[in-house]
DNA sequence: AGACGATGGTCTGAAACGTACGATGGGGAC
DNA sequence: GTCCCCATCGTACGTTTCAGACCATCGTCT
């Protein structure tokens, strides 16, 4: 992000972070902090601590670290994506759920990835065609994807509740440890 | 899991969940043998150990268990999923990256999905029209849908790297601290 | 009898996390 | 002009999570 933006404060990394890589790679802000320090230390980084009344810490990026992100840039990558969708979890076991729990699951997914989608629609809208950021968009396209994808996914979920094509019941518990 | 399953050990829980609920929610094992601990602390799982040579550890899920169990079902799901994608990460800072990382990761990631989605259509195969684990199955309709969208847009990163449409220079850096 | 893989379990050091807390400065209300 | 609030900027710290090494037992095949 430092490479990307410049030099920055820790805080202004939490504002970046917020409103771009945030959306799918949370940061609790006090690795922010952290982090920038670590780095520091390893070389990657550069601290510039103003003596001003404020005494921000500004940190750079080096030559070092330079080749540091280019190397990973390049590196392969192996690991799928991690998700963790509590909302998921629940449908999973929602055979021992009471009735009406899924039917208002769904509906709730529903409204939050349409709230999410506006999110993105209107991100795209006041920065899509600024050249600049156009690169920094493309991720948009990705995040607005996965969210039509669960978006059909709960409607199609809450629908067939209504109609009372889920099972549901709470029924008695199985035995087996088998298989 | 241990509500549906019926008494289990921990094993029987990693093995479990690697099947299913691993995919979208991963679990380190180790965490499958201090969980059910706290749990039966809490009063919320009962430990039957075996006095022969195995002396395995088997959870049931107790009375208190599955009220708490149903309560957090009942409960709504406030937060969005989380994603962790370092692939599009990546893509995000790309416009640091050396030219052909962007195609070249376009291309392992449609490989990754690609893959990922054969696994998932051979379980929907294997188990899809065994009635009890039906319901179990709703779940991988979403992971489907999530991986077709990827699959999508990770394609049309790929064909337009290839045409040479991505800026993916490696330009000087930006000043601002500001905006 | 021995090898080996599946089963079953524990421990530990390092990261990550959440969250409370402290401090400064600029700008608007008055 | 002064006062207060909010955005800015930063630190500390106890708790969870995590990865991964390690250990033991059992069944089965050779």
């Amino acid at each position: 992000m430092i490479a990307m933006r410049g030099p920055s404060t820790s805080y202004d990394l939490k504002r970046a972070i917020g409103r771009s890589v945030g959306y799918f790679w949370n940061f609790p802000h006090a690795q922010l902090y952290s982090e920038p320090k670590r780095l520091q230390e390893a070389g990657l980084l550069v601290l510039h601590e103003e003596e001003s009344g404020r005494r921000r810490k500004i940190y750079s990026i080096t030559e070092e670290g330079s080749v540091a992100l280019r190397a990973w840039l390049a590196e392969p990558v192996n690991e799928h994506f991690e998700m963790r969708d509590i909302a998921e979890i629940k449908l999973f076991f929602s055979e021992l759920a009471g009735p009406g729990d899924v039917a208002r699951l769904a509906r709730e997914q529903v409204h939050q990835h349409e709230r999410r989608i506006d999110e993105y629609e209107r991100m795209r809208e006041r920065y899509g065609d600024i050249p600049e950021l156009a690169g920094r968009m493309i991720t948009l396209d990705l995040g607005l994807g996965m969210e039509y994808a669960a978006l059909e996914f709960w409607k199609s979920v809450r629908d067939r509740a209504d109609r009372g094509e889920l099972p549901e019941m709470m029924s008695g518990k199985r035995s087996a440890r088998s298989s």
